[in-house]
DNA sequence: TTAATTAAGTCAACGAAGCTGACGTATACC
DNA sequence: GGTATACGTCAGCTTCGTTGACTTAATTAA
């Protein structure tokens, strides 16, 4: 098996990526280590989220299903009767997109749609039992990844990686976030809104 | 226009989320809190990421080019002369996915291929002026987001977010990302290795 | 009470970007 | 001289996003 020992390829000499580090004005070497920072963030964001969601894909290919199920799965399981327009807005998909995976996901069982009491054209989403036991199943790989780097990165690192990724998010997310977290602290049933949005809406 | 006011939608009476507050043992709260908190960086991963990607589609939709093709660009310019072999285990994708985006940046000029010197079988990928800067032009985007983020966080979250980000990623992922800051400090002429890796290897 | 708007579903077709399998060619290495 | 490697390519499939058009039921406004 050609194992992919990349190691030590291409280690000829290659004109440095590094601009030439001659005459530098002042500042310019700041500015550099401050792109060098945000590009190094590029990679980080790439690397870690190909192994995050990478960490689920054994379970979802034994059971035929995609990460676009896993994603409805999740924002279902985590805001129970949520009406599909709330969750087409968290997704930011068309009703077309979200249609396929949740005729499966419903068909086979995982979720259910209940009409809304007060708004009786709604269809409010939840999980079944079966569904809560698959989403926990698919929690429990990303879990691992994630709760071994919380582990080792420490409480205040956390923290940092908390406010860096709600900083990257839109606003509309970040106030999503919000209610979802006063939600948590018993607050009784807030809206899923993922807040006012702009972009296109077709479909 | 119907602008998305999903407030208040759904405020009805809807059955807690979280389990009744009644006859917890001890340490049961703990434990629900930090599965709550791994539950909320899955969140934070899908939003961030999601947005981060999104900020350079414009440009990329108006040259009929997808996000593929950003991060072959990406990668290629922050690894000048790396092996297609190299590209392949960094992006892990099959190398007719690669072929695909890789042919359209070949073609309108934004990369070139080079014979490599000491293995002439090896096609070494670089950025052309033309390609680096349209780099430019979506990095300069990305940046937006990210360095606000940075800004906003302060520089002690953002060495949080550096290490929880590395933790999330698996090993091979890492020692890249090592490899390529060596490589920033100075260092001659790195490899490009994304490390021996395991999965699959098809095609 | 009628008309307009909204929530949701559905048919049809298309595009981006993954994938497998099978080969071909040039170069390296033993 | 034979085997393995780096790269390219043809063909076809799958997932998951897209647009556009249209229907039904329920809510809301005129």
């Amino acid at each position: 098996m050609p194992d992919q020992r990349v190691e030590a390829t291409a280690a000829s000499a290659r004109p440095a990526a590094t601009p030439a580090p001659e005459a530098k004005p002042a500042g310019a070497n700041l500015l550099f280590l401050r792109e060098e920072e945000i590009r190094a963030a590029q990679d980080l964001l790439f690397f870690a989220y190909r192994d995050f969601t990478g960490a689920a894909d054994v379970i979802l290919e034994e059971l035929g299903m995609g990460r676009a199920h896993h994603r409805a799965l999740h924002f279902i399981g985590r805001n129970p009767r949520i009406p599909v327009s709330d969750l087409l807005a968290i997704l930011r998909i068309t009703k077309q997109s979200l249609a396929r995976v949740l005729t499966t996901l419903v068909e086979r069982g995982y979720v259910t749609q209940a009409q809304g009491r007060d708004d009786r054209r709604q269809r409010l989403l939840s999980l079944t039992p079966a569904g809560e036991a698959l989403e926990r199943r698919l929690f429990a790989r990303q879990r691992e990844r994630l709760s071994a780097a919380y582990r080792d990165a420490g409480g205040a690192a956390v923290e940092g990686f908390r406010r860096v990724m709600r900083g990257i998010m839109d606003e509309a997310a970040r106030s999503y976030m919000d209610r979802a977290e006063a939600a948590q602290d018993g607050a009784p049933a807030p809206s899923h809104a993922p807040a006012p949005r702009n972009g296109p809406q077709r479909g």
